[in-house]
DNA sequence: GGGAACCTTGTAGCGGCCTTAAAGTCAAGC
DNA sequence: GCTTGACTTTAAGGCCGCTACAAGGTTCCC
């Protein structure tokens, strides 16, 4: 199995899985005569496995974590419950902040109902006033690693 | 006032605000004769808009457009209201993605409740069933922009 | 044997900064 | 007047999680 059947039996781009083995993530695979990389199911699995942590919006760090676990059986589960649960931590908090920003959007988005010169618009009066009040860097980012408001760009 | 002073007045770093500049959200400073960037009030209302907007999930190109309103007071409040109105859309839809996902952890982390060897850990095994059903890459990117789960890095 | 479709490595780019390095400037203290 | 240390400047490189591109090697099919 080379990349290219890899990558259409995990959904992933060839690229992606060069940069996985790069990251560690995956193994060094084995090599055919023409240095191509060489694959079989368990890597399937394994690369789905990753896949699928990164649709839950895990880091490859946290997930890296995970394998280890995988690979290390003799470790302790706790240790994956407290991974799980400081993601679960992460995802909420993010979801709460993204609730509150939301929710200041829309106030502001109410102010301007009719089409009017930017000049005098609500919104952008709305922004400035808030902008003033508020000393900010509330959300933003510290503690978790959920992004802001924008999807990854990739996949 | 110089870098520092504003820095401080907006609660921003130096670098941040030498970054603005560059991509022309901030304009080119007058300089003093020491080459010195220097600022009055009116540049800590327009860094506190950026920044305010940022805490609001925006990306840098949202608020340049933004900024052109303010700007251009001759163009339509419509666009303002687009601008905003497709930022909430992509709020929300990052909200009830990382909703869904949320629960699918919490589902997972249900699993296990108790220390077990990682061999026989339900998490584990409960990823590894989930990766090779699902066929995933439905969340995790496309059409909006509003980021994953983890917060941005800096500030 | 020729051309398409793969594979390889390496490098550079996205956004939104942060960090570091090397050099210039300024104010205060001795 | 000279040093110290706190600022400033620009430029370059790093972070994440990829994606894209370039230049070359390999394999496959006709």
């Amino acid at each position: 199995m080379k990349i290219s059947d890899l990558a259409k039996a995990a959904q992933t781009q060839s690229e992606t899985i060069r940069y996985y083995e790069r990251k560690g993530l995956l193994p060094q695979a084995a090599r055919t005569q023409a240095n191509y990389r060489a694959y079989d199911e368990s890597h399937v699995q394994r690369l789905a496995f990753i896949r699928h942590c990164r649709a839950l919006g895990m880091t490859l760090t946290e997930i890296a974590a995970l394998l280890q676990f995988k690979d290390a059986p003799q470790k302790n589960c706790a240790d994956v419950n407290n991974l799980i649960d400081a993601h679960i931590g992460h995802v909420s908090q993010r979801i709460r902040e993204l609730k509150s920003l939301e929710k200041e959007l829309k106030t502001l988005r109410q102010l301007c109902t009719d089409s009017q010169q930017a000049a005098g618009c609500a919104i952008l009066g709305g922004l400035e006033k808030a902008a003033l009040l508020s000393g900010d860097s509330a959300y933003s980012s510290q503690a978790g690693h959920v992004h802001g408001a924008h999807p990854e760009v990739g996949s």
